[in-house]
DNA sequence: TTTGTATTGAAAACAATATGCGGTAATTAC
DNA sequence: GTAATTACCGCATATTGTTTTCAATACAAA
């Protein structure tokens, strides 16, 4: 049930960079691929064993570096200190709110700030690369718990 | 030269909290408030020891709670897994732009995005602390480098 | 002062991230 | 197809940044 299009960008990139087309590399993009939300290296690397329970923690941790190079993920922090990682193939223009009590990341569209951000950056005469916004905050759910 | 108004703030966060007035709470606070830009923990610490030699990398670090605490400094993410501090006391209102190659942090005027994040926000009952809007790419310098 | 306790400084613990190494497996050359 | 090459895996361990422990000290109240 994975995707091809991503499967084939990974496939493009390991092609382009010499390296070598390893099953635990598409493992772990599978798993990736289909995991909804944000998740740190440790906790993916959880779902990674549950659909292949022989695969070792190096592998997952370095699986996704390539798979971050290849331009399918992108590392954001939390409210904690952990990096977890986002989707980035057609996951295009969305912010974060982060909730400073249970850690849940809710997306949501940010063309507009984007638009706004795109300004300031010609302003500064910075050459952008990615954009993020985040919003912490208390999510609907904890704050019915208080 | 330090401003008297941040002294207060972290005095008044002292007393409402029955902690104490330690010389190495104010040292801290000294260099940092002098300080432009945005450093780590172990860059602050450096500049701390520049004015008080005898200090601890342990004060620096616990003094930085008490301030972040006290509402006077915030905790970002810069370019590496190394968070840095920046100035919430007035500086409200801004986003990082944000330089992969050198990781400068170039600070902007985001009202206009925080306007539309509080919207957003609304939209899911999502209740806001703070807000953050940062753009990844390359600063001027760091263009004509290439 | 005396007493109680928060704070300090040094070192060590911790957690997250990253790497070195020897064996293994994917490619390439033949 | 087979051998040669070399990137990669998995394990263990190193590294880095952050936090905590603990005994000694300094602050604040009586």
């Amino acid at each position: 049930m994975m995707s091809q299009e991503e499967v084939k960008i990974l496939a493009d990139y390991i092609a382009e960079n010499a390296l070598r087309n390893t099953h635990q590399r598409f493992d772990v993009l599978d798993v990736f691929i289909n995991s909804e939300g944000h998740f740190s290296i440790e906790e993916l690397h959880e779902l990674v064993k549950k659909k292949y329970p022989q695969a070792s923690f190096s592998s997952t941790f370095r699986a996704m570096q390539v798979i971050e190079k290849a331009g399918l993920a992108a590392r954001i922090s939390g409210v904690d200190g952990v990096f977890r990682f986002e989707h980035l193939y057609k996951h295009q223009n969305h912010g974060h709110l982060v909730c400073t009590q249970c850690g849940q990341i809710i997306e949501y569209d940010n063309s507009k700030i984007i638009k706004l951000q795109k300004k300031i950056a010609a302003v500064h005469h910075f050459e952008p690369i990615r954009f993020g916004a985040k919003v912490r905050g208390i999510c609907r759910n904890c704050q019915v718990k208080r």
